[in-house]
DNA sequence: TTCATATTTGAAACTGTTACAAAGTTAAAT
DNA sequence: ATTTAACTTTGTAACAGTTTCAAATATGAA
């Protein structure tokens, strides 16, 4: 489960080791999950008692920032965190609140796309509906997830 | 300026056209800017002096569940509202804070995204970065827009 | 005019996130 | 070992956008 280059790899994006950081980033690295801050705070939190949820959010942030994760904001109940930085879209499941990487994505270049003249720094693809689990047990309800 | 058929269009979608839901309709289909909730309410407060922020909330959100209007929730700083109904992606520029429709996408169908299982109700594309105007004036600091 | 129903209001609550000052940690230089 | 400077972490409070809710108001049929 524990992965020995998680300090390497947050190294390699410019961002100092720290013991929580790579709590942090070890999380999302070995739990592909798209997390929560909550998530990977409540995760983390018995095993290391001095984690502040602040923490988690101020060394999320830093990832972003070096691009060593993305943030995936699909919606306003919590943003997700993705450690995989390629280009892909996203499914949520309105039941029970996965969120699934769509990876067959249709990507036009700018001028395709009649963008032109248009800076381009990001581009997200978010999908909603219900995945096969909840659409099998007819979980068409909404929760809060 | 004054769209007369606003009463029916929201009937159409089984919407009871009250005043101030014709007259927040009415915006959204006269000024297609993509507003957020504080432009619209900031437009109409002076002429409808009855009007409380509440009331558009309200009004939006039923707007969006009778499919009269599509919410396009691009980031945190407050959910914009578009008149058109047609899938099609936005551009957000972080510099002015406009949002611009992208109409040129390539739409896979679920087979092709690989999600054959899935029930998708719900696709939005986003983009973000700098729009040709904030681009020649270099605006390329951020602001909190 | 009365009554039932629907709409609107305004204040308070709520949620995810950020700001910030104080406290703690780290590691290099002495 | 001790000092020092720089960085990290904490916990509380603030913040923004949105929702909740009970009371007030408006609407329209009987």
């Amino acid at each position: 489960m524990k992965n020995p280059n998680t300090a390497d790899y947050l190294l390699s994006h410019g961002i100092k080791p720290s013991v929580h950081r790579v709590a942090v980033m070890n999380f999302l690295l070995n739990n592909r999950i798209h997390p929560t801050v909550d998530t990977i705070y409540a995760a983390l939190a018995p095993s290391i008692r001095t984690l502040s949820k602040t923490t988690v959010y101020n060394s999320l942030k830093l990832f972003v920032e070096k691009e060593a994760i993305q943030v995936i904001e699909i919606d306003d109940k919590g943003a997700r965190y993705d450690a995989c930085c390629d280009k892909h879209g996203h499914f949520k499941c309105l039941a029970c609140g996965g969120v699934f990487d769509v990876f067959k994505m249709p990507y036009l270049n700018q001028d395709e796309l009649g963008l032109s003249d248009f800076k381009i720094t990001d581009c997200q693809i978010y999908y909603k509906g219900y995945c096969p689990d909840c659409v099998k047990k007819e979980m068409h309800f909404n929760s809060n997830n």
